[in-house]
Parts: C-alpha cells; structure tokens; sequence
DNA sequence: GCAATTGCATGATTT
DNA sequence: AAAATCATGCAATTG
C-alpha cells in the first residue's frame, strides 16, 4: 500500500493516463477547452516570466552547473495557464479534486490546532488554486534556451527560508528571496504573470537532486534536513503528514507521507510514496524535484526536471 | 512464506 | 577535528 492515488485526481473524476498525458502535453496537443485566446500582450513578459522559473531550478548551489542544466519545458506554461484558470475551465474538464491541496494529518487530531496550522493548512481546503491572474495562456516559446543560465553568480539563491529554522514556530515568516529578485533584464516586465512571480506568490522551497536511493524501488526520497525543517508542515511526532501536492505539469494531485527518521542526534526527512510520481515523470538519478509553495493560500506544488546534459565539447 | 513497506544503522561526505 | 547531513543497505514489520 501507500502508493498515492494521483491517478484519480484526489479521489474523484476520470482515470488519467499520467504517460500519455505528459506526453500529450510535451507536444502541446492536450485538448483542454478553449485553451488559448491570443494574448493582447506580454508575450515577452511570459517568457521571462517562466525563465525565471528555469533560472530557480537551474541554479542551485548543489547542481554541477558547469555540466548539466536543468530543461524548461512548455509543460509549465501549460500548467500555470492551467491552474491559474482552473477555475475557469468548464466542468468538461477533467480538473483534478478541488480540495487536492488539503494538508491531512494522518490521525493526530491533537496535531491538528498546533503549529500545522501556521502554514495555512485550514486554507488548503480553499476551492480555489489561485485567483485568476491570467485569463490568456500565452503561445509557448519552446525550451528555454541555456543562455538563460549564463551568469548564475548574479541570480539569487531562490530559496533562503532554510536559513531561518525559527520559520517552525508559530507564524511562519518565509525570509526568503523570490523571483522577485531576478536580475534586470528578467525584471524589466510588466505582465500580470510576472508580478504575479515577482511577487512571490510561487515560491520553490525545496530542491532535491535525486539520488539513485531516491529513484529505487522504494519511491521514497530523502529531503534535505535543513529545507524540510523551514519550508515543509512540522512533524512533531513520528506519524507521518500527508502532504497533497499538485503535479506542476499534469492535472494530477499526488499524496505523499511526509515523515522523518531518528538518525544520531537528528533526523532524515522523507517524503515517501513517491515512486509512482517518480515513475510517471520517468526521473532518475539526477534528475531534479522542485517543491512550490503558493504562498497566498498554502498550497505546495511539485515538479521533476530531468536533468539534460550539455555537450560541453561538442558543438 | 513472500513481497512490499517501514525503520534504523552505518559509513561517506560535507560543513 | 568534530559535528552534521545524507546516501544507502539491511533488518524488522506488515499485509
């Protein structure tokens, strides 16, 4: 047991076929309901907009930058014109569960009013992904290209709120610097999506590379201490959280069991059940998983990057 | 009894 | 050098 149920939405709606669906969407031949009226404008700025979020996945101090960046692909725009009009779409749609986004605490009642609370978790069960910030899904542009990645030195370091562990107390500040903070040139937009970002609404909260122990058989991927501590639902005791988080490409909403070891005088967190969000996205070793937080209603949002490898010789 | 899942210990690596 | 973090393997548990 423990597989997530990612398949049906979050409990309800039509079986999707996660494979074929991703792979629909790569080639951006989904047949979602009216997707994409012609933008009256910021076509531009949506470009810079999801360079910014390439930028966050790509530099991370951990990545070997000199020889792997990390691929954009059009899925996020697609994903983003999704969500940010999920609302919108007619019921034909096959929208995931409404209430996808609910933080469940796995039979803890007396966790329930404690320090959970703080990360907006009675707001997760808010109907709504976002406020419909975007009425228009701008063309895409194909993959960012690796330019985007040149000058890492002057991109910030997307994720901060590891630095404050005092984040764990009762109101949960994120110190964090956003894409809010992107250099100049990313800056100079002025679309509703690019304030959007700008104004941190999505934030990136954790970035794992994955190991080969995170993509076995298990499906259970170790998180990093300092990150889960700051940005993920505190576990104060051993019972693991369910965490529900959005597929940032699919219209899928996965479960995980977010739990941590005891290991010396510390712990390891897990985020376990993974392994059929693992396999849907065919990560490996590598490859990359990006956790979102939207800031305004508490929700977390996943993704997996595969990791592309330069050719740093060829030409 | 077996396979799947969970929990823990250990050692390597990083800070 | 010590402590912290984390990758990994394996034992224990569960279904």
């Amino acid at each position: 047991m423990g597989q997530m149920d990612g398949g049906d939405g979050g409990g309800g709606g039509p079986p999707y076929h996660y494979q074929a669906l991703l792979a629909a969407v790569h080639q951006q031949t989904v047949p979602f309901p009216n997707p994409f009226p012609a933008p009256s404008s910021g076509f531009a700025d949506w470009s810079a907009s999801t360079s910014a979020f390439t930028s966050l996945a790509a530099h991370s101090s951990t990545a070997p930058s000199n020889a792997v960046h990390y691929s954009f692909s059009p899925c996020y725009a697609f994903w983003t014109h999704y969500m940010l009009n999920k609302n919108a779409y007619p019921t034909s749609f096959p929208a995931p569960h409404d209430d996808h986004l609910r933080l469940a605490n796995n039979n803890h009642p007396r966790d329930a009013p404690g320090p959970a609370s703080s990360y907006g978790v009675e707001s997760f069960t808010s109907p709504s992904m976002a406020p419909n910030i975007c009425t228009h899904m701008p063309p895409i542009e194909g993959p960012i290209s690796a330019k985007e990645d040149k000058k890492p030195e002057i991109l910030p370091r997307v994720v901060k709120s590891s630095d404050e562990l005092e984040t764990r107390n009762s109101n949960v500040e994120f110190h964090s610097e956003t894409v809010g903070t992107l250099p100049e040139s990313k800056q100079g937009h002025d679309s509703r999506a690019t304030k959007l970002l700008n104004s941190g609404e999505y934030q990136v909260i954790l970035r794992k590379e994955l190991t080969k122990s995170d993509v076995g058989n298990v499906g259970r991927i170790v998180l990093p201490k300092k990150d889960a501590e700051a940005s993920l639902p505190p576990l104060l005791q051993r019972d693991p959280l369910i965490l529900h988080m959005d597929d940032m490409v699919l219209p899928v909403t996965w479960k995980f069991k977010y739990r941590y070891w005891p290991n010396n005088k510390s712990r390891m967190y897990i985020l376990d059940s993974a392994g059929e969000f693992l396999k849907t996205h065919g990560l490996q070793a590598g490859d990359v998983i990006i956790i979102y937080k939207n800031l305004a209603p508490g929700k977390f949002i996943i993704r997996g990057e595969k990791a592309i490898h330069q050719q740093t010789t060829n030409p």
